[in-house]
DNA sequence: CCCGGTTTGTTACAATCCGTTACCAAATTT
DNA sequence: AAATTTGGTAACGGATTGTAACAAACCGGG
């Protein structure tokens, strides 16, 4: 089962953008880019992000406002990318942060190496993405306990789900009112990417409907998406500690 | 049955890290490592460390300051490491409570020959680690005393545990709420590292829900995370002393 | 030192999970 | 309407986990 790393890269240069993203696929990595902060955001909604390739200059907000704000809210490790090889940027950039850095023009293999090294690194320490903030999730009248686990019927049964059951029910709430294509789906909830015919999420999506869905002919709470993938319909809102 | 001792290295420049740790690796020592503080926490509640090899110099809170307060809650020897070989830097070192102290740049052997010697005097003295004076923790009912290793159900019975069983629950109360790897619970628990195939971890769980979950099918305390490990769900607080 | 009980690890097999294949139905295109 | 594409799910099988049963290690008397 491939679990190759995703990686985004946030550049504004769509050049560097290109190249590197051809560089690092044909390396086999998965890849995600970005221009801006605004995308780079996205993408972190949108995929399950390992590591961020962060160019220090960039238009909007700066590299280094980005990077000690993704600090602040998740440990996805970061390689800076800066113009010159002044130490100065070197010290800051620690400083907010980033794992790593490595000045332009550089050698792609570097680059390489030092994801490589990095990932290595991070990956002895365990993930804390999203520290243990709320705990119960409720979507017409069902209850999801991300803390145990748990689901809860509206009736107040409670129904055991296996764990990548668990996962992707978990990835659908936290993206409610979203088409989120197979891709998505199983780089979010399980991490990697989808194989040429891979129809695992499909199996899964079926057996979640047949724990969740009052008639899972027709679904309500998962809607099919034809050629997009899936949706979550339902309001999803949060109790358990506000905020 | 191999209990080789785990050493944590912190140290803010990933080369020195990286060099490091293969070397002590190549030598038979378990290897973590850490840049920072916050990262060095995170490693001393992931795993069970013997040793830390601590940069002087570090990024934010300063390795002298770490050193001190290592020492106000445990007696995890230290060996210092410094750039220049300052006698101010040693003799400071020494008071904050290092074990020894060894100059940048500094031969690989003449570390790993410190690391011995350390160690060896190390196992003469009690562990104190968590001598502190809290008594007993409680979670969903339970109650588990750290001091007279006794268990109690919600009805007050007292259950009976062995050593090992108790040395397991011991690891899960501390670490509520988070997944923890065979390999982690094994050196936490056992201080020994996992062998091919070994399975002792899922026995011990197996036999721990046996006394206490409900329904030992339908855990709800120790739940397992396929491909992860273990976690334990519920709230845990610590009654006794407070803080 | 030996002997029973206790604890812990190993082996072996059963249960479960989850991805693949295959086939059918529904939707879409021609 | 036929052909094609897309999605649903039954069924199979490899991998992981649960646990019974056995064996080794340990321990505290005699």
């Amino acid at each position: 089962m491939d679990t190759t790393p995703h990686i985004l890269v946030v550049d504004d240069d769509r050049e560097i953008r290109d190249l590197l993203g051809k560089f690092l696929d044909q390396h086999g990595h998965r890849v995600t880019t970005a221009a801006d902060g605004a995308e780079m955001h996205k993408a972190l909604a949108d995929w399950s992000i390992d590591l961020i390739v962060l160019d220090l200059m960039l238009p909007g907000e700066d590299g280094l406002s980005l990077c000690r704000n993704l600090r602040a809210e998740s440990n996805i490790p970061v390689i800076m990318l800066t113009a010159m090889g002044e130490d100065v940027d070197r010290i800051v950039g620690l400083e907010m942060g980033a794992d790593d850095y490595i000045a332009k023009p550089f050698n792609p293999r570097e680059l390489l190496a030092r994801i490589k090294s990095v990932l290595r690194c991070a990956k002895a320490l365990p993930d804390r993405r999203n520290t243990d903030t709320s705990a119960v999730v409720r979507f017409s009248g069902w209850g999801l306990d991300m803390n145990t686990l748990e689901l809860q019927s509206p009736d107040g049964v409670l129904v055991p789900l296996s764990g990548g059951e668990f996962d992707l029910l978990a990835v659908f709430v936290s993206h409610p009112g979203r088409v989120l294509s197979r891709d998505q789906l199983l780089d979010l909830a399980r991490g990697r990417e989808a194989q040429p015919f891979d129809r695992s999420i499909d199996i899964q999506v079926s057996r979640l409907r047949h724990k969740v869905e009052d008639d899972p002919k027709e679904p309500v709470l998962i809607k099919t998406v034809r050629n997009g993938g899936y949706m979550f319909t339902p309001k999803v809102e949060s109790e358990g500690d506000n905020q």
